[in-house]
RNA sequence: CGCGGGGUAGAGCAGCUUGGUAGCUCGUCGGGCUCAUAACCCGGAGGUCACAGGUUCAAAUCCUGUUCCCGCAA
């Protein structure tokens, strides 16, 4: 089948990654301009970018599809694909993309439509407690994540599961489905369902301001928002006066009578939440890499009745 | 040239300002104590102090260059 793939970041890459090895002819990638990151602000090509690279796909790379993109889409036009994968690709597809692919643009998302629609899904499921989540293959439609749904796919979050473990996890299973979806789509096996709009929540990129830790919430939510934000941007508290993040915890049976955010064991950083007690397991000082607590406090002993937060 | 921190024993750090025998916590090895232990006590091994050059009687420490790593910000 000719493809033409849209994608970005490594969310995007076993997607593209399946389909190629799956033998369809992928035409042409689209992806985000290369951006400045990292120290120096380097211009650093987005994953997908990467793979195309490697497999010498050709590479468009618009600021827009809309405005100042017509010869980016005449370049479609003449493509003529079957469809139109898109994976995280970061930009809304104007109609006149959307109509060129005979089967239509297919999106893979990483949520259980319509349930987290938007550029966070997979954050959101895990800050929310979420017991399930999921992928979602759908038509795209003029609006977020609204297209009509084509296949599913279910599983479960984690005790510990951080957002960045449940991301590979996700981006795996969505290249799988997409593979399926195409095919099934193709032999016209499958019926696509409309989402239900009354159900339909929005989970918006997140931002730093998610980050500080309130302890006086209870030790689970404290527990998932750091798994949540985790890998970026990161739950953080401070320890005397010095910001760390947090990667990684574990929710501590029992309770304490000690005031919230206060270590409860210097030995392992036990912290007294509103309700209950996390244990801190992964941790990364100012400056520092990100390590093991039990590391951290070899070099930077906590003493004892610490409050963290303060 | 966006701002900043750092490379010292297997791990995490201190020492550098005010040059003068390499230190802490942990791990590891051996021994002891104990019914027992991630407990405690005693002892040992393990480091060209990132690399190169300079200053000096003497450099982990001061100066210069190189390189690698990391945090912030995007």
């Amino acid at each position: 089948m000719k493809i033409v793939f849209m994608g970005t970041p490594d969310f995007a890459v076993p997607s593209i990654k399946a389909l190629y090895d799956a033998g369809h002819d992928i035409q042409a990638v689209f992806c985000q301009p290369d951006k400045p990151k990292g120290r120096g602000y380097k211009l650093v090509p987005p994953p997908v970018k990467v793979f195309a690279l490697d497999k010498d796909i050709p590479i468009y790379q618009p600021k827009s599809l809309k405005n100042g993109g017509e010869e980016f889409i005449k370049v479609i036009e003449d493509l003529a694909p079957d469809c139109i994968v898109v994976a995280a690709y970061g930009k809304i597809l104007p109609k006149a993309v959307l109509d060129i692919p005979r089967l239509g643009c297919v999106n893979v998302h990483g949520s259980l439509l319509p349930k987290y629609r938007g550029a966070g899904p997979i954050q959101w499921a895990v800050l929310n407690d979420e017991k399930t989540t999921g992928i979602t293959t759908m038509l795209m439609g003029e609006g977020l994540d609204t297209g009509d749904m084509l296949l599913k796919c279910e599983t479960e979050i984690g005790e510990n599961e951080t957002a960045a473990e449940l991301f590979d996890r996700l981006a795996d299973m969505g290249a799988e489905l997409i593979v399926e979806t195409l095919d099934k789509l193709e032999k016209g096996e499958i019926s696509p369902v409309p989402q239900n709009e009354e159900e339909a929540t929005y989970a918006p990129m997140l931002t730093k301001d998610l980050s500080p830790i309130d302890f006086t919430k209870s030790a689970r939510a404290v527990h998932k928002q750091i798994c949540g934000l985790s890998d970026w941007p990161c739950a953080s508290t401070t320890i005397g006066g010095k910001r760390i993040k947090v990667y990684r915890s574990e929710i501590v049976a029992g309770s304490t009578t000690k005031a919230a955010g206060t270590v409860v064991n210097v030995k392992d950083l036990t912290i007294a939440c509103g309700d209950g007690m996390v244990k801190l397991t992964e941790i990364q000082a100012e400056g520092s890499k990100r390590m093991a607590t039990a590391d951290y406090l070899r070099g930077k002993p906590v003493a004892e009745g610490t409050v963290l937060g303060e």
